[in-house]
DNA sequence: CAACAAATGAGATGCTTTTGCATTCTGCCA
DNA sequence: TGGCAGAATGCAAAAGCATCTCATTTGTTG
């Protein structure tokens, strides 16, 4: 038995050396919920406002930020507008985004990971991170390139 | 035959339906004799400020988009900060970025170009677009990992 | 070279994200 | 369990980047 660790709660803040309160723990719940899985600062306070919770924008970027800093979000950049996050379970992953409904879907690929390190080695660079991200249109209909 | 083309002119400018006017041609001419290749809005701003130009900032982001329209640059956003600009020289690379000194290097790798295909075939997405950087410590010894 | 449309510059504006500070809450110890 | 020090929150102001407004200046074309 074992905990699963797919699931967050108040030892994870607690890990995190931070105080368990209200906000950072009804900011992670939804994190976890989460229909989309990627979600910007202000999907989070909109969420947690129709929740009937009302907490800080500031609030949300500050413990989204420290949330990253611990290592239990991550924070993407992708074009256009502002940075989403995504709780971190621990298995890198890259993007593609739907450039018209903004639909987000992850992959992983050995392949390229691979061939990233031959790169960074060939051109003398220790890799510490990367981002792919593949825009595109997705399978929906309404979203077909015209 | 064919002029070789690798040197942009004002002819460029003119070809994207725009007036061949200073500011224009100076940031061209710019982005051409840039060492690094990839700068910021205010990159050029303090660049032509040095060279004795004094071009206001508004017109050189919005200079840097029309060029960005005409396909005669491309416009990268990389992690934290500001977008970095680069004369588009018609063909497809992607990054390495040192996370110490700011060194921008580009690499192209078919393979996976290729596997970034049939990865969005796999979702049924339809690629527009791609941006892959890679983030790490280049050779340069004080840039070395601690 | 006149006349018009396009482009520029300076500052205002918009957005996203961060910060300062007074108030409120958590975690801990007596 | 009550109280306290330090951490966290909320609000409003600020900061950073990029875009827009509008009066003025500059290409272009006839």
């Amino acid at each position: 038995m074992g905990g699963k660790k797919d699931m967050m709660s108040g030892d994870d803040i607690r890990n995190a050396g931070l105080k368990v309160t209200l906000p950072r723990v009804k900011i992670l719940a939804l994190l976890e919920q989460s229909e989309q899985g990627h979600v910007s600062a202000e999907d989070v306070y909109k969420l947690l406002l129709d929740a009937g919770e009302d907490i800080g924008l500031a609030t949300i970027y500050r413990v989204l930020t420290q949330f990253e800093s611990a290592g239990l979000v991550t924070r993407h950049h992708f074009e256009g507008g502002q940075s989403v996050f995504e709780l971190d379970r621990g298995e890198h992953h890259d993007h593609i985004v739907c450039i018209k409904c903004g639909r987000v879907e992850e992959f992983f690929d050995q392949m390229i990971e691979d061939r990233q390190q031959e790169i960074a080695k060939e051109k003398g660079f220790t890799v510490e991170a990367h981002a792919l991200t593949i825009y595109g249109y997705c399978k929906n209909a309404a979203c077909r390139a015209s």
